[in-house]
DNA sequence: CTTTTCATATGATGATTGTCATGTCAAATT
DNA sequence: AATTTGACATGACAATCATCATATGAAAAG
């Protein structure tokens, strides 16, 4: 009763769960085709039938990665001034629970290394995505400069702040990574407002 | 005239700076052992007879590209205030030049995805390097707390933004968001002291 | 001078990798 | 009903990888 482009969909679906997942997790050159056809119940053969080699399929990982999870970190903007909204954008995202969830994490943030070492159009899809994620963090498009260039800071704030946290053998020093940097957002966004 | 110790420690010092380069470049998975042999002017096969296996290099070579170049970075405190200082360490750090070279850049910066998937002894090391870092942009050991947080999320802005600086792929968005974030590093220095 | 030591070279090992040629079988098409 | 299509499986390919066994040659030790 499956037609077959119904199956072929659902394949590919099922590859780029599984290769968003082994990506953000193992890295770009980490992520190989065969166990990620594993975890897609495939052969890896099969794998030339939905892509053409293994750069398109990272590109396609990374912006499905991203399609799926930018909600959960982002939202939509509520009645709240704009200190208050990164305030609250931190607290979700500098924690330990998506600290150790690396599998289901930002994938801007797990791949940022592995992005400037990418080939060019994996650069090309990880900048898309993070100028969509830095538009969903404003709000708006016609949002004011300062907001604008303040989703930037934020970012490289976050990114940095929950790579550390990773990256550190000590739970106590990444617990304390992560809450001085949540910190730093507020104090930033205040800083903001002064001016 | 060459006594074999220091053959050896030159062989040794030539792996080091190899591997260094090639880890900061290429990342863990990359920098591989044939190659890295070669920049140093040996075979593959000498290897072994300064390390027992991969992951002890790595472990070394993250030591010495940070042993080599945290003066070039941090260098001694002068007479400046806290704020001028952090705000002079960004100037030189979240630059075009060090964002290009990333053959003799900070592998801080250049490893933090990589040190998250990395072996239990190269998180050590990492860990290791980072407090080094650390203390040594906060000049003293008995720096106040605050100053202490202030250099972690001095840390984490930078990291991030010369990694979204380099993983971006849109020259002109790669040179603004060192822009902001240098901008960022002076308004959370002086929100501090507002306090 | 003889012997030992060991840094290095050569080459092989097995594992893993990306890629592709070929075969198969069921759905779609005619 | 006959034919075509194409998603998938199987298997092979060359390349790369970490690791090690063995050989060599020169320096150190006797």
């Amino acid at each position: 009763m499956v037609s077959r482009v119904e199956l072929k969909e659902a394949s590919l679906h099922r590859i780029l769960d599984a290769s968003a997942v082994r990506l953000r997790v193992e890295g770009l050159s980490g992520a190989a085709i065969a166990p990620v056809m594993q975890d897609a119940g495939l052969t890896h053969g099969a794998f030339y039938s939905h892509f053409a080699n293994k750069d398109e399929l990272a590109v396609a990982a990374l912006r499905h990665a991203l399609l799926e999870n930018r909600p959960h970190w982002v939202g939509k903007p509520r009645n709240e001034s704009w200190p208050a909204r990164l305030g609250r954008l931190a607290r979700r995202y500098l924690t330990a629970a998506h600290r150790d969830d690396v599998a289901d994490s930002c994938a801007l943030a797990a791949l940022v290394s592995d992005a400037s070492r990418g080939s060019a159009a994996f650069r090309q899809a990880y900048t898309r995505e993070l100028a969509k994620s830095l538009s969903a963090i404003c709000g708006d498009e016609s949002a004011p400069l300062q907001q604008q260039d303040d989703a930037i800071a934020f970012m490289a704030l976050c990114i940095g702040g929950i790579g550390l946290a990773r990256a550190v053998d000590d739970p106590a020093l990444s617990e304390h990574v992560l809450a001085v940097c949540r910190e730093a957002v507020a104090r930033l966004a205040n800083a903001d407002s002064a001016t």
